[in-house]
DNA sequence: TCATCTACCACTTTTGAATCGA
DNA sequence: ATCGATTCAAAAGTGGTAGATG
């Protein structure tokens, strides 16, 4: 498996989200920094959801709704950081792959949907901070839909297009290591790489169910409980990353994001340079490929920007 | 006619079993 | 007998594309 570091070693192990402390870059303000809790995502909502533990035993029934989530793809303000009402103090998370979603981001993120499945590029790759050592917990991760719209490309840009459908039964996601002890989701990085994401409202094998042409905002939930299926809960703290939103698609529409999936992920190189799938990557970003100076002196997006003469 | 979806393709990475040597 | 390193084939994950669908 790859990892952000090796995908962009100018961009170190991890991209701080809590508030800046003395003396440290202030670029990101400290509500984007700290995420964003649901004041009404509490312990029996979530157990009333996690009683739903079937044949798929990393899947779940629908969990609460949450509050209002900005309308707009990266175009909004994040949030104010707001604490839970069960929340676990002291608990803080924060997106390892930032500044990879960032770049998406700043295009308009697409995610491929699949009736059998399809992983998320960018994965949801989160660091924890404040855990009980000793205590376990569960990592739970979902999709939730960002507005009534259903949307469609203009050619430029994405934009409403009607109502959304019916929203669909949702599905949590459960990281495989889940339950375990706060040392072990502390000691590095947990990501939701295998998550996969699929258009198939009767899916069998558990994967989260999203309306393709909709936008959608994914959300990581932590719950201190000891086992999977335990009627105590020492707390719950759910979050979400506003660059995270995406569109699902179930094929490419910006050319730019296209570009940008077969630049960043490392399954995708068949597309990049030589060999026969390569008949669309422009010159610009072969250097970008091929010259890490280059990705270091801008970032991708203004990389894509600034390429003089591209067709998209 | 058009937008969207599906199946298949070639390519790359990941995974796990088998093998070997210390 | 055990452990770690290496090899290799199969499985899984990519976007592109042609054709199907509504």
């Amino acid at each position: 498996m790859y990892h952000p570091r090796e995908l962009y070693p100018s961009l170190g192990s991890s991209y701080r989200l809590g508030p800046p402390q003395p003396g440290a870059d202030s670029s990101f303000p400290p509500a984007l920094a700290e995420g964003y809790r649901y004041p009404d995502l509490n312990s029996p909502k979530l157990d009333c959801f996690l009683s739903g533990i079937e044949a798929v035993p990393h899947t779940l029934a629908a969990p609460p709704p949450l509050p209002t989530l900005p309308p707009a793809l990266g175009t909004e303000p994040a949030p104010a950081a707001a604490e839970a009402l069960h929340s676990l103090p002291g608990v803080s998370l924060s997106l390892e792959n930032r500044e990879l979603w960032k770049e998406f981001n700043s295009v308009g993120t697409e995610m491929i949907i699949t009736k059998a499945g399809r992983r998320m590029f960018p994965a949801c790759r989160v660091s924890v901070t404040g855990l009980d050592p000793e205590a376990r917990y569960l990592f739970l991760l979902d999709v939730v839909p960002v507005d009534g719209a259903r949307y469609r490309w203009q050619g430029q840009r994405w934009e409403p297009s009607g109502k959304a459908e019916p929203r669909l039964p949702d599905r949590v996601y459960i990281h495989p290591d889940s339950p375990a002890t706060g040392a072990h989701w502390m000691r590095q990085p947990v990501s939701f790489h295998r998550v996969k994401l699929t258009n198939s409202t009767l899916d069998p094998h558990g994967h989260l169910i999203l309306h393709s042409m909709h936008k959608y905002q994914p959300r990581v939930h932590l719950v201190q409980a000891a086992q999977l299926c335990s009627q105590h809960w020492g707390g719950v703290a759910s979050f979400r990353f506003p660059e995270t939103m995406f569109i699902s698609v179930t094929a490419y529409q910006n050319p730019q994001i296209t570009q940008l999936k077969i630049a960043a992920n490392p399954f995708a190189k068949g597309f990049r340079e030589n060999g026969r799938n390569c008949k669309r990557l422009v010159p610009f970003v072969h250097l970008i490929i091929h010259s890490t100076n280059v990705y270091q002196s801008a970032t991708m997006s203004q990389a894509l920007c600034l390429m003089p003469g591209t067709q998209w």
